[in-house]
DNA sequence: TTGCTCCTCACGTCACGTGAGGTGGC
DNA sequence: TTGCTCCTCACGTCACGTGAGGTGGC
């Protein structure tokens, strides 16, 4: 046990660095940062005001979150703030690749909380009766399909791929056959546009008109859809009210962007407008 | 090897999942993502549809920096979106706390840079000639001390803690006597304002009234300043100039904020004020 | 003897990647 | 035989933290 009272045992220095004394025994294993002086035969650390000047500098550069490598590399070659500036701004570089790719993230994070939540509510206040609604004029973006229903999502993805950024709200279809069809069902996948924008090959854009319509939310898989129709075009007939095609139907909640989710709860509107 | 066309091998099923076969024989490890058979004789990994959806929910969760541990219960508790929301949120929350921490760094980082990027240009730029210059008025806070000059950085600490964000610019210290003084020197570190502020106790807030001077920048230890002292003051005399205290000095480049720095890089600048 | 500070050594963390050495069927 | 795909097992990464078991002096 040295008498010189400059020198520091490695709890006292810890106490003083502010480095632990598991995180001071790695620096020395790593020789970055070494006692000024190891008792032979006890193995004990001492350390000195140099050593103390030299953890600063450790700690500072780990606060930046240098690798240890890069840290050694800077206290062999560096002895002054201005021959850091390359690795500054490589550190510099680093970290803001980081908060890009963080910020990315949190964007995808921030718009599936909202979807979600969103639908939450819709779920949690649905009364799914049958109600009139005033639909505004919508200008969309729709592609034209002949075929089975079930192709629609295709409509959908191909609308995304080429208009992505443009699109806004929830998936749209549009029913254009005055009666159900198996086969060769005429309809359009169609999303709002949230700006005018010139239509590419393969998809129309143009403004569906305001109009009252019949609006039904109906819950449960796409193959019970009938059941819901059954219901509101019943409903329609004892209102007496003159459907206008294209009806239409609003994916309020399918299947989700991570799970494809339980189909009991998806929730699609249906909208019959009618003629006033 | 089993006919069944919908079975894949590990290495087909890392092409369309986009997983390498290592994360895969990773994932089956830690029950994350087991095959849909595994051939009891060769040992090898067998993948089925199923596998491929919970390969793509592991994908995206990983995606957006969820812990493997946290996708194991998230697979095991979720079966929709609407059931991940409170994960999401607390997701979202890591990854924004991380940005803050990053755009604190990225923010030090800037600082510096800038900081050594000036002294750099100061260093290079430097003929360190004795000129004449005007000063615009300046306000300033100090702390009027009397002592030895080398007290002068706990004046400088002082400030920083007091009135930190309201200071710009380097370090000054105004020099009040009228001949060099080893133990009682009257002296005043202070700092530029931003903008005007009450002066907390013991500092003083006043504006420097704009003057002529004659400015000699000093490149060396402190120890060393007497030299361009007597430099300076020695054309002072040659011109017959009327030096106005307090005289200023302003530590273009001292130590860094990392190291202490090699003393003969310093660079102070001398200004003495003289009346007109 | 108890308590305190120090020591070494092995292992864990997190999500994989690397590489050695081997197998089985074309 | 060569080449290919698959296998297991051990070890490395990054910057430490945890914990077991032990020492030496008050």
């Amino acid at each position: 046990m040295p008498l010189d009272p400059q020198l520091f045992s490695i709890g006292e220095f810890s106490q003083i660095s502010g480095l632990s004394i598991k995180t001071l025994r790695f620096y020395d294993e790593r020789g970055l940062l070494k006692p000024a002086l190891v008792d032979a035969t006890s193995g004990y650390r001492y350390y000195d005001g140099a050593s103390l000047e030299r953890a600063h500098i450790v700690a500072q550069l780990r606060r930046l979150e240098f690798p240890l490598e890069e840290i050694a590399r800077i206290l062999a070659e560096c002895g002054d703030d201005l021959d850091l500036l390359a690795h500054l701004e490589r550190q510099r570089r680093v970290i803001e690749e980081r908060m890009r790719a963080d910020r990315e993230i949190a964007g995808d994070l921030a718009k599936m909380i909202a979807l979600e939540r969103e639908a939450a509510q819709l779920a949690a206040a649905g009364g799914f009766a049958i109600e009139e609604k005033e639909l505004p004029a919508l200008l969309v973006a729709g592609v034209r399909m002949t075929g089975r229903y079930s192709e629609a999502g295709r409509g959908i993805a191909l609308l995304g791929r080429k208009l992505g950024r443009y699109l806004t709200g929830k998936p749209h279809c549009l029913y254009h056959d005055a009666e159900y069809r198996e086969e060769d069902a005429s309809f359009e996948p169609c999303f709002a546009l949230r700006t005018a924008v010139a239509a590419p090959d393969g998809i129309a854009v143009r403004t569906l008109p305001a109009t009252r319509c019949l609006a039904l939310v109906h819950q449960g898989p796409y193959e019970q859809l009938s059941r819901s129709y059954r219901k509101i075009f019943g409903e329609a007939k004892r209102r007496g009210l003159a459907i206008v095609r294209p009806t239409r139907e609003i994916y309020l909640k399918g299947p989700g962007m991570i799970f494809r989710g339980n189909p009991r709860r998806y929730l699609t509107e249906i909208q019959l407008p009618y003629a006033t």
